[in-house]
DNA sequence: CTGTTAGCGCCTTCAC
DNA sequence: GTGAAGGCGCTAACAG
């Protein structure tokens, strides 16, 4: 036999369709004696619901859709494992699409995940053709930035605090006695390249260290190239601002010799797990993963819940030393 | 205004309904200057299909589910994207479940795409607890494993055939000056397990050398248990299983001071990222993954038209002695 | 409390 | 080539 439906199920139990239907979603009032039956029959028939026609009716699809730059890429991949954690725990399923860094194939999911009349979206938005995401805006579909944001589109937003740890970071070099830092920087259009670049440009400035900036498009072979510059520039310390880079200076460092954090003075960015094979440790500045997956998830339940919660939150970073290193002692060295 | 249906586009183009469906849909007949005002009021009201009806109706919903143990296992990541790449080129959307190591997830997770009808599933069985696939299997819904398989399922699986590699690996090592060859091998209840145990050990009996192996769960804290075992037990090579292992095992050896195919003959297993920044480069016996993703997507899509596929794809894996080091080079080591 | 009925948005016969 | 009508599985609104 095809698939039971709530017609078979009925009449197996001997009821109604509504009063199955009622007896099975728990909506409306069943005597606890016909439920029974009614449950039993579901349970012989192996009857599971079917969520198309269910939404169908209920214009609710208690499913959202999570839109990243790419799997691949550990600190997303993180970030989705959280999101879907946190998704399930409200009763919502992910549909997790993964653009592959590629604008063209982010506009094709937002088409997917619009016919498939998503509750909402989480984006973390990387390309800078924004107009699939305004269109999803202006249909009034609940949408959710993490990760980062763009200015002026007025959507609730969840990023991270970066300042202090960066902060902390600089300090840091400069209490082992960098006079030159080199700073791996993020592309200028974005909110999280434009901003670290400027937290950090400020704490030099604070610490009175000179500095070299090289701009790159958060990808590993623009670490690769930057890391060349700095050296080449001969700074005496390193820092980044995102994992992707960070992973290609190292790799840079390590080709050339240079052991990260050795050799040379370097904080990286993320505490994704290829760091975790670096000897000696590298220092790393870690986002709030956990923390940006929870609230995005709730500023989406917000939306749904007919809110309008607001634009943006920020979750503070923290510098890890050592893997050992707790935030408190962190927080100790930033009232240094 | 609610999002437009086909009757909204249908009255905005002064057609019947039925005609704007044949129109939007390219089934059946439509006058070439109708189709073109129907698609043109499609426009401007900015229609989007229901994929909900759509799939009420065709009994098809165009998507598919990948069940994983974790994301945030580089592995899969890297599966789920290849998996995703391929689907799409099939016009198939897939939803991602990460059971995150969890049977009970991984229950849930199975009834979750059931109920979202989608038309098949593909899997990396990764839970003893075979039951909720057993009913999908029961239940006439495609199925395909990936990367294990279940013996006696009957389902059809797309695995690795790590046997020349393991050799080549054995052998590369026994050249190397290797007398006591320490192997982490994945539990006795999965079939990778198993066989890459049966491998090695045939290959290290060929060979005349002796060994010493350690059972682990695929987990990197087994890798460092494992490893501490393996050190213990005085081996003067070491060759893994699986790459989560081979993790633990790396970060047990730097703990000890030990540098991995420096200080330690040592292969691993599986090209993921973070062995990108070992030094030396470790030499890795690497899966097909793009190879398994293609033909578990051909071998559900074989499976939607009706087709039954072979059980059992074994598609080679290979040693790669570093980065630079191409099959053919790994080809002419395995035939001296 | 339960049975009946009317759609949700779409596709697909059937007539015309 | 086009229009009208029925139904996919389900929920909700209304009678009884």
């Amino acid at each position: 036999m095809s698939r039971p439906t709530i017609k078979h199920i009925a009449a197996e139990a001997g009821v109604a369709l509504g009063t199955a239907s009622r007896a099975l979603s728990g909506n409306g009032s069943v005597a606890s004696e016909t439920r029974e039956r009614v449950l039993a029959a579901a349970q012989r028939l192996n009857y599971i619901p079917n969520a198309q026609a269910r939404s169908l009716r209920s214009e609710r699809t208690e499913t959202i859709g999570l839109l990243i730059p790419a799997v691949r890429n550990p600190f997303f991949a993180e970030l989705a494992h959280e999101v879907e954690r946190e998704a399930r725990a409200s009763g919502l399923s992910v549909v997790l699409c993964s653009a592959n860094e590629d604008p063209e194939l982010m506009r094709e999911y937002v088409l997917v995940l619009r016919r498939q009349r998503v509750d909402g979206i989480i984006v973390a938005p990387f390309s800078t053709a924004h107009d699939p995401l305004l269109t999803v805006r202006d249909a009034g579909i609940p949408l959710v930035f993490v990760d980062r944001t763009i200015p002026g589109m007025d959507v609730p937003a969840v990023v991270s605090d970066t300042g202090p740890a960066l902060h902390d970071a600089v300090h840091a070099l400069v209490a082992g006695g960098a006079q030159r830092i080199g700073f791996l920087s993020g592309p200028s259009q974005t909110t999280t390249g434009v901003e670290r670049l400027a937290e950090f440009t400020d704490a030099a400035a604070a610490a009175g260290v000179e500095t070299v900036i090289q701009h790159g498009d958060f990808q590993e072979e623009a670490g690769r190239r930057g890391m060349q510059a700095l050296l080449a520039a001969d700074v005496d310390a390193v820092l980044t601002a995102d994992s992707r880079m960070t992973l290609g200076a190292v790799r840079e460092c390590l080709d050339n010799g240079i052991v990260p954090a050795g050799d040379l003075p370097f904080i990286g960015f993320d505490d994704i797990a290829p760091f975790a094979l670096l000897q000696p440790p590298l220092p790393l500045i870690c986002q709030d993963l956990e923390g940006m997956a929870t609230t995005a998830v709730q500023l989406l339940n917000a939306q749904l819940d007919g809110e309008a919660p607001h634009t943006e939150h920020r979750l503070p970073a923290h510098l890890r030393l050592s893997p050992q290193t707790t935030t408190t002692e962190a927080e100790v060295l930033r009232h240094d």
